[in-house]
DNA sequence: GGCACCTTTGGGAACGTTCCCACCGTACAT
DNA sequence: ATGTACGGTGGGAACGTTCCCAAAGGTGCC
């Protein structure tokens, strides 16, 4: 069953008594057709449930309609799934109107890295949407290198060469902290994250500038992590040990602010009333710490969604200049500040 | 730059000074070649970094080395995520060491699902992997239609026709009752899943099951939902209002399970003094409920690797009987209950 | 020494498209 | 009436691979 050979577009031109190329045109939305020729393909097409075969097509043009998502699988572990999640309905939120489909890589270690340049190299994507870059991550001059489209979510470093979006990071810590001055926290301390990765750095420069901005001053309360969960436990003890006195913390990540939370519980302080507390990204987690945790929401489904567009654009004129897109973030007030 | 013209099989034959057909063999681990005309090849392949041309290969093949994982968007909402992010973490462990490609299809609406009909028509994918699937969902019965190789994460009905894999659904919940019974609750209640899907028909039958199996009354304890956290709020609110007496709740999933803790906690029920609470899953969530959540621990990841390495198998031998299998659970003990 | 057989080899065809180009009308300007 | 232009059309070639088959070269046996 299912044995009936599928029918290919000389089947359908036999069948409409045209050639092949008018088929292909119409197929294609050539306007070189006449109205007469369209008709009749269109009822073939209609009646033999013709499908135009993509590989063969994708041969000859060699575009493969299909794009590739890369995710560091260590980093899908632990408390960031929701942010993968959320970047990937956003991915396929963007490719929805297109024929465009999505490839999901994780890389998990060298081989799977190199599977994937291999899976670059033969072509098998126009594209490639590269998430959670580090500094010194070969991946991206590899793409470059090949010239094959590549957009980013993040980048490398401020002088990025590559087309990429990401939030406002350094705005969205500033608010956090101006939130908390405006509540009256004279100590704010800040859980940062890697400062091999953007996000990281520019989530600390934001709390620095804000708290300098106001004639505060920053020293000896920057504790750096790695965005788990356990590393926030660990920053948190950090800190309580060297500047006993903090009423505030900054967390550059929800995960982290939940990890915070609970050594702040088993030290004995109260949150928010000895001690508040601000995450980063707005994820699920926020709603459900305990207390509620305030956080900076940072659109993750429009990062998504958006460098799946840029993308797109970047394959159908590869020489247009590179992009660069900051979406804002949002300060979103619960019961940990 | 990269502009370099990728070179063929021709190339590597003329720089091997042998034939095509001979690149292909060695290429494709064909043994019908002299050592002498194998080393050759392998020369000129890694002379030239030459890397066969996959969508040539498809063509004359029909076959696409890569497979589809569908997953219905709306249930990658929500707090399902950390569901989801596993199967495919677990999927994606299952590729790894093939170079199968794996495509990540979001059916979002009718017309998501028409495009997917398509891409599926046009054998852009060896085979289907079908998560969270409904007893009526109309796309299984479509793809076993078609011929393509299919596995269901779950299945439709116990009867189910196509290849599948799921966790011991029925075994746990009963498993959790025991638990219940041997802390001493008396009034045991369930919120179950939607009853139009086989993983919220089996874990309430594990429920009842270990009730009449004591010789326990199930009538008048049983609220069903549908997966959600406001869903699990709403229907512990109904069981408290039927049975006020209640002393322990069998949530169907962790997150219906939270949303149960939320109602308790807003009702002035202490857990687990007054009512024990158990959930299933035991995602990360279950972690950090307040208290942290008893749960029945399925072997999500161990569930997309195993559904992957399956469909490996039907597409590789598709006359081969189809399989079914069902993995284990466990009973994570934590203050909840 | 000839015949059959097995190993190794390479060229032709095919897979199903798209693109290039040449062709045929018809209409319009000269 | 002839030339020019252009909308519409279809056939040939190409994309890069695999598969089929035929042929070349060697080996062993009668």
């Amino acid at each position: 069953m299912g044995g009936r050979q599928r029918p290919t577009i000389k089947t359908v031109a036999a069948r409409a008594g045209v050639g092949r190329t008018t088929v292909s045109r119409v197929i294609n939305g050539s306007d070189l057709v006449s109205d007469k020729a369209r008709a009749a393909v269109l009822a073939a097409i209609a009646e033999l449930k013709y499908v135009p075969n993509s590989v063969a097509r994708g041969l000859v043009t060699s575009r493969t309609d299909s794009i590739a998502l890369v995710i560091p699988e260590s980093e899908s572990r632990l408390g960031s799934e929701p942010y993968f999640s959320a970047v990937i309905r956003g991915v396929s939120t963007g490719l929805a109107a297109t024929r465009t489909q999505l490839q999901l890589v994780l890389v998990r270690d060298q081989g799977e890295l190199d599977q994937l340049t291999d899976t670059v190299a033969t072509r098998r994507v126009d594209g490639v949407l590269l998430v959670s870059v580090h500094a010194d991550d070969p991946l991206p001059g590899l793409l470059e290198e090949m010239g094959l489209p590549t957009v980013l979510a993040g980048r490398r470093s401020s002088c990025e060469s590559l087309s990429h979006v990401h939030s406002d990071n350094a705005g969205g810590a500033a608010a956090a902290v101006r939130h908390l001055m405006a509540r009256g926290r004279r100590t704010i301390a800040t859980i940062a994250g890697p400062q091999d990765m953007d996000v990281g750095r520019g989530r600390l420069g934001g709390w620095r500038e804000a708290l300098t901005g106001a004639g505060r001053e920053p020293d000896g309360l920057v504790a750096v992590s790695d965005f788990t969960e356990e590393g926030g436990e660990r920053a948190m003890a950090r800190l309580l040990a060297d500047a006993p006195g903090l009423d505030a913390v900054f967390a550059a990540s929800d995960v982290m602010a939940a990890g915070a939370l609970l050594e702040l519980r088993r030290q004995g302080r109260r949150v928010p009333e000895d001690v508040a507390v601000v995450g980063f990204e707005d994820s699920i987690i926020a709603r459900h710490t305990n207390p509620p945790l305030t956080s900076v929401r940072q659109p993750v489904e429009e990062i998504g969604e958006t460098i799946a567009r840029v993308l797109l654009e970047e394959i159908a004129d590869p020489d247009a200049p590179r992009r660069h897109l900051v979406l804002p973030t949002e300060l979103i007030v619960r019961a940990s500040s």
